[in-house]
DNA sequence: TCGCGACGGGG
DNA sequence: GTGTACGTCGCGA
């Protein structure tokens, strides 16, 4: 039979632990196989763990194994022990007679599938015995035998379900489910759940829903229609932390057990780790579409509504959270709008999950990676990169150490803070750049591995006796054997990787079938962010192989190769003027696309050569237009070459357009300036545009639904300890008898007077209402300034510059000496004169409209003839 | 500039 | 369950 592993565990059955592996079948069919005779192990460097262990009745057998150590050339000891969950017990026996313990904290499974090369959403091919069972709610169970993995890559049919509650507390606060009940469910099913896509449950009844007499009645529904629909995957928006841990909190406060897993000894659990849950339901998969889309996708809020809009184009219906309570009491139409909500809540869901294909990525990274499919969505990069290296390192002969506890990871932390050098960034040359060619290293840091063979297994601890010609030395200092001597196993691993990708991205391209192709698309993203993430893992104090010797070694050599490329480029009379650990931005001299494509591409290939190894140059795009702000900071007009032509696109790096606590005209105001100065080269007229909206600022012609700020209120108005506006402003809104509860969204202008700020927030309605006069000095000190100003001061222009008044220059009169007034072409000014300031001597073409220098100084009136008193007036 | 505490999402 | 798991922003020093 051939299963695709969905879940993995274990269960104790006569003391002895049996792996099951809940799958699915080519047909979608779930299967659970019953797997018996593994057993738990890890290693010992010392030969007294014979000793320690003797009268030690969990322990099966110890043997010495040919498995040897990362850092040293011993032979570890194998100790076989009986139950899983008694093995920490043990570990830290041995461990306490102050011997090493190896690999003694490898979860089960993972020791498992490791062992017989299985991973996560990998298919694989098996003997079976079918056996019956009451203990999995699967109806083919099969002992199994001969596992062998399959090279498959379409996935099976999966099931999947959202889910969302309603509930209500008696205060305004949120909800708290050690006393009040969850009073509605809603689900939306992928595939027809008899002969439904929605399905809502509730306690109160309605036309169109499943009502029920208590909420005890309603949850045991809730695990009822679970397991009847038998979902792979559960879904949700914000389910781990919300919803999940809500229901499971009822359901424990009611007696009724959660036994919508695929196993009925096992219940669903949640735990709380940090601030954050896990959701464990053996056998499926908790999706939750917040978690992936907060992690995918950058955008200025992440509640459903406008999660929904912007990225399904689907609006869902406004209901105000803290008037959740009224629509529960209310009359029928208003529960109606209720359970439309809610309903609409899963919908979406289970939408943004199947229309964003949300999860091709994390199936991708599973295979990849053989971490379950939970896992991978739970854990991070280390979890993945732990997972994989285990295998290879094992294969190799080679044994894992433990994590590290906390106090190890705490020291690390720090020295790494302090020892840990990245990469090397170029100061930018000011000022609005040309036509510059983007040339960067091809995946720079896996390449250095490979061209160094930079590994834990290669890296000399101890240098007597060792020939320094065996050694490639890195500019930090380390010293690693070379290839022919010892092959390194991370830079196989990595270098294999990357040969992988290169294979699934032909395979891509030739492919025809579109599942395929998505497939084999994902496969090879999978594999280049795994390729990628190896420096980054020895660097991070949590992982089992941390080394700073070996990270400051892989960005040590990338400091020295983008030098040598930078005076390569140089040498070859380019300018270099920006560069940032693995790219360099370099004027050619050309301006004609083509051509530099064709220069470019011959020139990286000409620096390639040089290089070491497989450290490769490549051309990536060219900057038609190239504004850096500062290290790390830039916006470009973006000419990317394709097979056609060119893919044409504003690039912008650690420049926000878009925050949360800015209102919309000052997005839309760096749009249009930073489109000016890039497409259309006329920094006169991105000035002339950003005074233009000042000036309608100052005379109040900006709609003033531009100018609004929204926020939301976490907590009851009495309970903020600051003074802040949007606060302020529901204290002044209740007032007038307007309320807005605990998680609701204000928006606010800020208004002209006498009181501080924060408390001259208004509604924008009543501003209107009224004729309130804004704060236009607000918007352009603090909502329009502090972006733009970094974007013209990287032109040369200051911000007294920028503030000069919506007028155009020219038109103020001076006043010299005192004397009778003049204008500038009367005084005999010549383009050469200007205004220097008499206090900091700053110098001005064209002194600004408030008459006086940005640091509060006089201005001189400078020309040929010499210097004067200047009085500027508007 | 750095370091620490407060949100976020959900009802 | 052989489990340790944020990330960003704003504020005050």
């Amino acid at each position: 039979m051939e299963l695709q592993i969905l879940d993995v565990d274990y269960v104790l059955v006569d003391e002895k632990p049996i792996i099951r592996i809940f799958g699915k079948n080519p047909e979608g069919v779930t299967v659970c196989g019953f797997y018996e005779g593994f057993s738990p192990y890890f290693y010992s460097n010392s030969e007294k763990v014979g000793k320690v262990l003797e009268t030690d009745s969990g322990v099966v057998s110890i043997q010495k194994t040919a498995m040897r150590f990362v850092d040293k050339d011993e032979q570890a000891y194998k100790i076989i022990t009986k139950n899983p969950a008694k093995t920490p017990e043990i570990r830290t026996k041995v461990m306490s007679a102050g011997i090493g313990a190896y690999e003694a904290d490898i979860l089960f499974r993972y020791r498992f599938m490791n062992d017989f090369g299985l991973g996560g959403l990998c298919w694989i091919q098996t003997d079976t015995i079918p056996i019956s069972t009451n203990t999995v709610k699967v109806e083919k169970t099969f002992k199994l035998s001969n596992l062998k993995r399959l090279d498959k890559i379409i996935d099976a049919p999966m099931k999947i379900v959202a889910f969302d509650i309603e509930c209500v507390s008696e205060t305004e606060i949120m909800p708290d489910p050690k006393k009040d009940p969850v009073i509605l469910i809603s689900f939306a099913f992928n595939t027809d759940h008899q002969g439904k896509k929605e399905l809502v449950l509730s306690t109160r009844p309605a036309n169109g829903l499943k009502a029920f007499d208590s909420e005890k009645e309603m949850l045991e529904g809730f695990i009822n229609i679970i397991n009847s629909y038998d979902p792979d995957i559960i879904t949700g928006y914000n389910i781990n932390n919300f919803d999940f841990p809500y229901i499971l909190e009822r359901m424990r406060k009611l007696g009724v057990r959660s036994s919508f897993g695929r196993c009925n000894t096992k219940p669903v659990m949640d735990k709380k780790v940090g601030l954050n849950y896990k959701i464990t339901i053996p056998g499926r998969v908790s999706v939750d579409s917040f978690a992936i889309i907060k992690k995918d996708y950058s955008l200025v809020r992440y509640g459903l509504d406008f999660v929904g809009e912007k990225l399904l184009g689907e609006k869902k219906v406004d209901v105000k959270k803290s008037q959740i309570a009224k629509y529960w009491k209310g009359n029928q139409k208003d529960f109606d709008r209720l359970v439309y909500y809610s309903k609409i809540d899963s919908v979406l869901a289970l939408n943004l999950v199947q229309k964003l294909n949300l999860l091709t990525k994390y199936f991708s990274l599973s295979k990849v990676a053989g971490t379950l499919l939970q896992d991978t969505l739970d854990g991070g990069e280390a979890t993945r990169i732990e997972n994989f290296l285990l295998r290879e390192f094992n294969k190799d002969g080679y044994i894992f150490p433990n994590k590290p506890g906390d106090a190890e990871t705490l020291s690390r932390q720090t020295k790494a803070k302090i020892e840990l050098k990245g990469g090397f960034v170029l100061e930018p040359k000011k000022g609005l750049h040309s036509d510059v060619v983007v040339f960067d290293f091809k995946s720079m840091y896996p390449s250095i591995m490979i061209t160094f063979n930079i590994c834990p297994t290669t890296l000399i601890r101890k240098r007597e006796g060792v020939d320094k010609n065996t050694v490639f030395e890195s500019p930090s200092g380390a010293w690693f054997l070379k290839s022919e001597i010892k092959q390194g196993i991370v830079p196989k691993i990595v270098s294999e990787l990357m040969s992988r990708r290169a294979a699934a991205k032909k395979k891509q391209k030739e492919a025809t079938d579109e599942f395929l192709k998505t497939s084999l698309y994902g496969e090879q993203w999978a594999l280049k962010i795994l390729a990628n993430a190896f420096y980054g893992y020895f660097g991070y104090a949590r992982a089992r192989m941390f080394d700073l010797d070996i990270a400051n070694s892989i960005t040590s050599f990338g400091r020295e190769a983008i030098h040598q490329a930078q005076s390569m480029m140089e040498g070859r009379g380019f300018e270099v003027v920006y560069g940032d650990t693995d790219s360099l931005m370099v004027k050619v001299g050309v301006d004609d696309l083509e051509k530099i494509r064709g220069l470019a591409s011959n020139v990286s290939k000409e620096i390639t050569e040089k290089l070491p190894g497989v450290m490769e140059l490549q051309f990536e795009k060219v900057f038609k237009r190239f504004l850096p702000l500062s290290k790390k900071r830039y916006v470009a007009w973006k000419f990317e070459p394709t097979n056609t032509g060119w893919d044409e696109k504003l690039e912008m790096k650690g420049v926000e357009t878009v925050r949360r606590d800015w209102c919309l005209l000052v997005s839309e105001t760096m749009k249009v300036v930073i489109e000016v100065i890039l497409k259309e080269n006329d920094i006169k007229k991105a000035v002339s545009y950003f005074k233009g909206v000042v000036g309608d600022l100052v005379k109040g012609k900006i709609d003033i639904n531009k100018l609004v700020i929204t926020k939301t209120i976490t907590k009851k108005p009495e309970n903020y300890d600051g003074v802040q506006p949007h606060v302020e402003l529901v204290k002044k809104v209740s007032a007038r008898g307007i309320d807005v509860g605990v998680g609701d969204r204000v928006g606010y202008v800020i208004i002209k007077g006498m009181d501080i700020l924060s408390r001259r927030s208004e509604d924008p309605n009543y501003v209107v209402e009224k004729g309130l006069e804004l704060d236009s000095n607000y918007y352009i000190e603090n909502q329009l300034l502090p972006p733009m100003e970094r974007i013209f001061t990287a032109l040369g222009i200051s911000k007294s510059e920028l503030l000069g008044g919506g007028r155009q220059t020219g038109l103020f009169d001076i006043i010299k000496n005192g004397g009778g007034k003049k204008t500038l072409k009367e005084i005999g000014l010549d383009s050469m004169s200007g205004f220097v300031c008499k206090k900091c001597n700053q110098f001005y073409e064209r002194p600004p409209l408030i008459g006086v220098c940005s640091c509060g100084g006089d201005f001189l009136f400078s020309s040929k003839e010499g210097y004067a008193e200047a009085l500027v007036i508007n």
